[in-house]
DNA sequence: TATGAATGAGGCTTCATTCAT
DNA sequence: AATGAATGAAGCCTCATTCAT
């Protein structure tokens, strides 16, 4: 909190947090359908009536946390990828930093959440394949895939243990060389 | 519908049909979480509280038409990997069935309805990494990764066009061949 | 139940019983205004439709029981009384009567029951009066404070116990000599 | 009404009144368990969310309006007792202070609304025991009994007219000395 | 700008009762 | 007679949103 503002200014940004905040809780406990804007206001000191001073719906306050999020997010998935010099590093970099991030946000974030990166990914994917590290291929679908083997695995990862470093290499493994008998 | 039944019993199926069908477009145009009990009722020309006598809650009508969907569906999706007697031809028969599924029923199919034969693909894969058409991997992984790529292409097919046929070869040879260049 | 009736018959009187029965379990339960109609159907075999073959709400299926019950406890509650050929032998008699029946009936038998024979004991006052047996007095004030006192008494000793001959002797002659110190 | 509040307070005030007397209302017309909170809401101004704001059943509503109840009536109904110095003067002071307080508020005034007495009558006779103004006797037997017979005058005179001071007489006189022939 | 009570629409569900079978 | 599904009124309650203070 940027404590050089004026007064009123640093007042309507905690406002504008204490909501944002409360929503995030809320959301988390029963899910963004089940909640309700009541709820939301209920979790925070402010009155009924100043809801509607910083958003206009609880639809707006998801927009507010899901940018919140991807802003924090993205570049924390997209690490190393760019510097990658094999395809393997590439996929490596992918998987170890979804792995890594679900280790430490556990169940606060979820597929939907992944899918901020979802573009970032595909953008690297075409770059990569620019590179020589891929061949030409549908980057596009390439992505969706990885994205959902991530999340398949980062979900047993957490639920039922494991290593990290073994699970990023066998799943790299299926995507570099694919499926077939040796 | 069963003619043969006592009046009573037929007017029974009847009704529940009615609901499950007004339940199907109500879910499909509102969403599940947004749809409730009463637009389902009204999309009826029963009375409200019949809707009591056949079901709890919006919840169980969901449960009824993911088990109907679900048993429409699963044989159709699991076609022609039994007999597979390559990876490739498993994969081609997996990707071909999604496409022309989705083609036929356009946007009425959600990936959600796709999840339905996500344990049939993997048991599958199980299969035929015991038969020898694909090395030991992580089949959990792997049927995520190709449900999610499938989704991913057959959505871009129905959008833009394009050559199921092309499209299968493809997605096929992404996994089977992986992603490394030549 | 007589089983010189034709089968008819014997099987509406059946039904009859089934559905006081169910009422009288249900209003103990429930008490009689949270009790529904559908509540005491339920807790019969029969099907909704037939409850109003035999009643027409659940008033009549109330008054019904209370004369049933009426019936069965009037004579019981005035017994002795006619006899009496002293005051105290008649209020003797009363509470006497009271207590055993409500030990009896435990919890099942209420104050609204007593009532049912408020007018009995009030006509064998004015009878008792007539005989010599108590002075001229206000028979209807005084049958309602010999209830209350009754159901209070017998109230206590549901619930905390104590030895009712005792308990008929102390209230009998609260009522016989009054509440002056000797 | 503190005119003197700030506005908003005022109307506060203003309407959880107008709830508690609609309650009034209601439950005298039609019997607790018969009203519903619409029907109270109906005889009000209010909106029908309002209710909620003030009370969340109707449970609470009789509940605030038996402690209005009892708050006006209880000091009334024990008025005189404390200072009696023979137990006529205690009976005495009992039955005209109920006689008088069914006159002034007709039948607004329920059975059930003196047993908000009925403590207070057990404590005081247990005192006037004390002082010798009554013999050891049961006293929760012997109020709940002067209630019903004062309830049961009470009514008689409001229905059918008649001297209160002699019927205080006739009915002090019953419990003084007893119902024994001279 | 913040407050918080009022609003009334609208969700869910149960009920008494009817009536075709 | 007995059945039991259909009806729709009506109860309960919560909600998003407004607006006077």
């Amino acid at each position: 909190m940027d404590t050089t503002l004026p007064k009123r200014q640093r007042i309507k940004q905690q406002n504008r947090q204490s909501i944002l905040d409360a929503g995030r809780r809320v959301f988390a406990e029963q899910g963004y359908d089940a909640a309700t804007v009541r709820d939301i206001i209920r979790a925070t000191p402010l009155a009924a009536g100043t809801f509607y001073n910083y958003f206009t719906s609880k639809e707006e306050v998801r927009q507010a946390l899901e940018e919140e999020l991807a802003s924090a997010l993205r570049p924390r998935l997209a690490e190393g990828r760019a510097e990658a010099s094999t395809g393997e590093e590439f996929l490596s970099a992918f998987f170890s930093s979804v792995f890594a991030l679900r280790t430490e946000r556990g169940a606060g974030l979820e597929e939907a959440d992944l899918r901020a990166g979802l573009d970032d990914l595909r953008a690297d994917l075409d770059a990569a394949v620019g590179r020589g590290l891929f061949r030409a291929l549908d980057t596009a679908a390439l992505a969706a895939a990885l994205l959902a083997a991530a999340d398949d695995v980062a979900n047993r990862l957490r639920r039922h243990g494991g290593d990290p470093a073994q699970a990023t290499e066998a799943v790299t493994r299926l995507f570099l060389a694919g499926v077939q008998p040796p």
